[in-house]
DNA sequence: CTCCCGATAT
DNA sequence: ATATCAGGAG
């Protein structure tokens, strides 16, 4: 995409939302990377659901180590790799005590030392709890960016390349999570809501969908 | 590349 | 019935 579309892209979508956040429910820096962690191939609506009562007993890596194996699973057991997902949160618990004084890193190379933590979700810890200009491309940026023209790429590191190199500085912050929202709430996987879409006359997918009435 | 895997939308 | 959901590890 041309550099003043891609301008008017976010200035677009930032005029609709001035200030997104995620839309994981967390109360400090170590919920935040167990919400994250859990989110792999599940809604937000679904893990938001599980650490609600989670979170209110396990505020810190001490007491997911308390709480166990067993017990977490009993948390978590409707959110799916439910098996994988607990393994990893008592597993980084356990690092982050014994590597880190029981303190999450600030520091992407070291977040992705936890188990259960990649590039990804190093990335949203880091522009979520440190304000970092981090460009956390999941499914739905993925697909975004490759659709619209956006950000174009075959895998998920070269559109994050992509989006590093090309993103205005005004938006740096928070373009990931315009992105995220603008993939969820419109350009959706299976039936994006064109007629409602702000950047559609810049968007390359120049697929029409036919209006709310009849797009049933 | 495969496996992990429950809830929800279509 | 099947695709999709804030991916990561082996």
């Amino acid at each position: 995409m041309k550099k003043d579309d891609i301008f008017e892209f976010y200035a677009r979508l930032a005029a609709d939302n001035p200030a997104p956040e995620t839309e994981l429910n967390y109360g400090n820096v170590y919920q935040l990377v167990v919400a994250v962690a859990l989110s792999a191939q599940s809604t937000d609506i679904g893990v938001n659901k599980a650490t609600r009562l989670l979170f209110e007993q396990v505020k810190t890596p001490q007491q997911m180590v308390d709480l166990g194996l067993d017990g977490l699973k009993e948390h978590i057991k409707t959110i799916g790799l439910y098996n994988n997902k607990a393994k990893n949160v008592i597993a980084l618990s356990e690092l982050l005590i014994a590597d880190y004084g029981g303190e999450v890193p600030a520091n992407r190379d070291e977040l992705t030392k936890l188990p259960g933590v990649g590039r990804k979700t190093a990335n949203v810890v880091m522009n979520c709890a440190f304000g970092a200009e981090t460009f956390a491309v999941d499914t739905h940026i993925f697909r975004v960016g490759n659709r619209t023209g956006l950000a174009p790429g075959k895998t998920v590191l070269a559109v994050e390349k992509k989006l590093e190199k090309q993103t205005p500085s005004p938006f740096r912050v928070h373009a990931h999570h315009w992105l995220i929202l603008h993939g969820r709430y419109i350009c959706k996987a299976r039936k994006p809501e064109c007629w409602r879409c702000p950047v559609a006359d810049l968007c390359r997918f120049k697929k029409k969908t036919p209006a709310p009435a009849s797009a049933d």
